[in-house]
RNA sequence: GGUCCCAUCGUCUAGCGGUUAGGACACCGGCCUCUCACGUCGGUAACGCGGGUUCGAGUCCCGCUGGGACCA
């Protein structure tokens, strides 16, 4: 039995859920989970100025959207940062008392000051310890929110010896205590900084792990020195590396679409993210596609790169659309609908019939709002011709052909318009395997309609004695009003006989008239 | 400036002393084909530089260069 296996995420409410910031949650949660243990969701909302309900609430719809279910956290008061003042408080009396914090007198801005002239200087601009051995009263008040007092509470470092962090990212780093100069663990205006009451939560929490950006590094010799003061054994580190923008910087709003909602707004799948954030910075040999499941089992830290990780908004882009891919089709269309409805299109209600709208279009589209876009012809009656796509193939030399296919397909009618025997037995045959049934049901009908739509093009093709691409072209510009569409039996397969058919007829007028206008101009 | 971290195709990466340096995304080309896709086959493309150690270095050590983080 190994040791009982604690990790966190402590995100700050202070925006939206990021995407390179959660997958430091995504890599603590899939540790938690391959050892069995608890992933423990905290809310760094110490600073209430830049906190608020909204982000919060942002934040955890995107970790339940991605699936990073916590074992402790919020709702559960205690997880909040904000409920956690006194406690803070009382640990730093504790250190004041056993004189291994100070008061410091130092404002802000002589601090900056000397900063700056240090840096003048060439010398290390560290703090100068101006305060340190200064005499205090450990009873001192303490600074407190709205209150007024001048003066912020150091941690007094041990400046002997060395630090050693034995990283389970990074390896060993060692470092010299004497370079490490007295953090200030709790604000002037009351508000402990997260070097200390992240440290004091992780006591508290007994957190075993702890994973997170390696921004958070060089910080953290001088977190162990507060552990130590405290009497506790330090956690064990996992230090990330950050995820960059495409220029190599950290990815920021500049970066475009960053949030986790932003992404799921665009028509990603929660699969694709973790999938993709999980391979951004770890690896299993040549294994691109990982399941959630399969990333808690094979995760861990000695297969997470050390250097920073570039995001790659294609690749994303291509593991989404593998999972729209392999996704039921019943399942797609239901997601499909809020997308539809997003872009303004009544929403239709035969379920069937959106299934065979999703089957004609899951190879051509990436995300869900690519799908909409690319089914504007079927979910909407205003389709605008495109004028080179027009004039190209809507010809004169068409219009017979198009007119004669028109009445043809209306033979079709009749049984385009009942319930399809196809459906019923597969219906009867299949109901218990619903995925598997759910992903024939709608495919079965559209090749069954698009069969018989084949049967009536080839006997127009015969007649007029022209090549499928010849008729086709010319259809898929009447029906869809461009050039790019999917297979056009199954257009006309979805779209119904009595929309093809309009569609073609108003293609007929429309070449008719190009016709009325040049022999207008010839006169 | 100081401290720390990092360095294989454009990008994500495999590699853990002996490989024709592998895979994936992207890109380019062939095939398939009613268009576009999908699929499939193939192609272009990388060990930052310099020293060591070693019979042998992408792999180990040192330096340099270049990135990054923190101090801010």
């Amino acid at each position: 039995m190994g040791m009982m296996v604690r990790t966190r995420y402590a995100p700050s409410p202070t925006g939206s859920l990021h995407i390179g910031n959660v997958r430091s949650g995504l890599f603590a949660y899939l540790f938690a989970r391959h050892h069995h243990g608890t992933f423990i969701l905290r809310i760094d909302d110490t600073d209430p100025e830049r906190s608020s309900k909204e982000s919060l609430e942002e934040i955890l719809a995107s970790l339940r959207w991605l699936g990073l279910d916590w074992d402790e956290g919020p709702p559960d008061p205690r997880y909040f940062q904000s409920n956690r003042i006194d406690r803070y408080r009382e640990v730093l009396r504790q250190l004041l008392r056993e004189g291994k914090a100070y008061p410091c007198y130092c404002t802000p801005e002589e601090l900056e000051a000397k900063r700056k002239q240090a840096e003048r200087e060439k010398r290390k601009p560290v703090y100068d310890g101006k305060c340190r051995n200064l005499p205090f009263d450990p009873e001192l008040p303490l600074p407190e929110r709205g209150g007024e007092r001048r003066y912020a509470i150091r941690f007094r470092t041990p400046q002997q010896g060395e630090t050693v962090v034995d990283d389970l990212v990074k390896g060993r780093a060692v470092f010299q205590n004497s370079e490490l100069d007295d953090l200030i663990i709790f604000r002037s205006d009351g508000i402990p900084t997260y070097n200390f009451a992240s440290v004091v939560d992780d006591i508290d929490f007994r957190i075993t792990h702890v994973v997170r950006g390696d921004d958070h590094m060089p910080n953290t010799p001088r977190q162990i020195k507060i552990f130590e003061a405290l009497g506790a054994k330090p956690p064990l580190f996992a230090h990330l590396p950050l995820v960059l923008g495409h220029d190599g910087k950290p990815l920021s709003k500049r970066h475009g679409a960053t949030s986790v909602f932003a992404y799921r707004d665009a028509g990603y799948f929660p699969e694709a993210l973790l999938n993709y954030l999980a391979r951004l910075g770890w690896s299993y040999g040549d294994q691109e596609i990982f399941s959630k499941q399969e990333l808690i089992e094979k995760f861990d830290f000695s297969h997470c790169g050390k250097s920073p990780g570039i995001f790659n908004p294609e690749k994303l882009l291509w593991l989404n659309f593998h999972y729209l891919k392999e996704r039921p089709v019943a399942k797609l269309a239901r997601e499909l609908r809020p997308f539809i409805e997003r872009r303004g299109y009544r929403v239709p209600d035969d379920e069937v019939w959106l299934e065979m709208v999703v089957v004609t279009l899951r190879e051509r589209a990436k995300t869900l709002v690519e799908m909409v876009d690319f089914a504007h012809f079927y979910l909407s009656e205003d389709i605008e011709l495109d004028p080179k796509a027009a004039s190209k193939f809507l010809t004169p030399q068409i219009l017979e052909p198009i007119e004669t296919l028109a009445r043809e397909l209306e033979t079709l009618e009749p049984e385009f318009e009942t319930t399809p025997a196809v459906v019923a037995s597969a219906d009867a045959g299949a109901r218990d395997q619903s995925s598997e049934w759910e992903n024939t049901r709608a495919a079965a009908l559209l090749k069954a309609r698009a069969d018989r739509v084949r049967e009536v093009f080839e006997r127009v093709l015969a007649r007029f004695n022209l090549k499928l691409g010849q008729l086709a072209q010319p259809v898929r510009v009447a029906l869809t009003g461009g050039t790019v569409s999917p297979g056009i039996f199954e257009v006309i397969a979805v779209l119904g006989i009595k929309r093809s058919v309009a569609r073609l007829l108003n293609a007929s007028t429309w070449i008719r008239q190009q016709l009325q206008e040049t022999s207008e101009r010839a006169k």
